[in-house]
DNA sequence: GTATTTGCAAATACTTTGCAAAACC
DNA sequence: GGTTTTGCAAAGTATTTGCAAATAC
């Protein structure tokens, strides 16, 4: 479930640092399909399994951070630290929440819960400021 | 995004009866599949199709909630009140959390992001009690 | 030199959809 | 009776995988 073959020498090959290196250009949370549309214009060779293998592998060791908002794909971020996220039910969009942590939830479930907590993740669904301005105009 | 096709006039078939059963009967999060597999017990001859069909619609007029951890498959829950989710990274199993709900956080995140919040949600991960007891075993 | 990584294409996993027949109100 | 729903099978979407050639260290 976590990070699997750490075992394994990962070499920093030129389509693994573009990935890399595009993810982490951009805050807007892209899709594997996204990334690879990035990468094709450094490397217009590059294949959407490479893409796919490479965010796997980077998520795995955390380099990166694979994230979920309920929607057919995933989306990745290259900021590996943990935070909150928001996503606009209008438009989709997704950005990082400014809220600050809340350690102190952990310990509460895990009292609560009798599991042994290594992680939480909280997610905020709403209407973005651009898309209220939309509506506003109609 | 949100309930859809809220016009159109819902009839209590027995397949989608049954399906709401067996779903309120359990506390497990199940998928699709183990939805249908608990179903089919009951009406053999019903198609995963319409399993699908109905866990779908069922969700879309709040009966029903579908619950996404970034699992390949999407697991529906028969209470649809608002509360927290915890999963074990061991077993995949998932939990409610028994956690109270914290609703001073859409406030504050309201603030803090210009949003307009609709929902949050939180998810806890880390190895359940079940799953304690067998590492220690080992 | 040798193990990892790539590009390609085929395979997989889950979910959705088209359609004619059946069921509901 | 007219519309919704079903079972079936086929299609769709996102992702993963097998393999021989290329690459990194």
């Amino acid at each position: 479930m976590e990070g699997k073959d750490n075992n394994k020498i990962l070499r920093m090959t030129n389509q693994r640092k573009i990935i890399l290196e595009e993810l982490c250009k951009v805050f807007s949370h892209p899709t594997a399909n996204d990334v690879y549309k990035m990468v094709r214009k450094k490397l217009p060779r590059v294949s959407l399994g490479t893409v796919y293998r490479n965010l796997e592998l980077l998520s795995s060791c955390n380099t990166i951070q694979k994230l979920d908002f309920g929607e057919p794909h995933k989306r990745f971020d290259g900021n590996p630290e943990p935070h909150y996220h928001i996503n606009c039910t209008k438009c989709g969009r997704v950005d990082d929440s400014p809220l600050p942590l809340k350690p102190g939830l952990e310990e509460e479930a895990e009292l609560a819960s009798g599991y042994q907590i290594s992680s939480h993740h909280i997610s905020f669904s709403g209407i973005c400021p651009d898309c209220q301005t939309q509506v506003a105009a109609n």
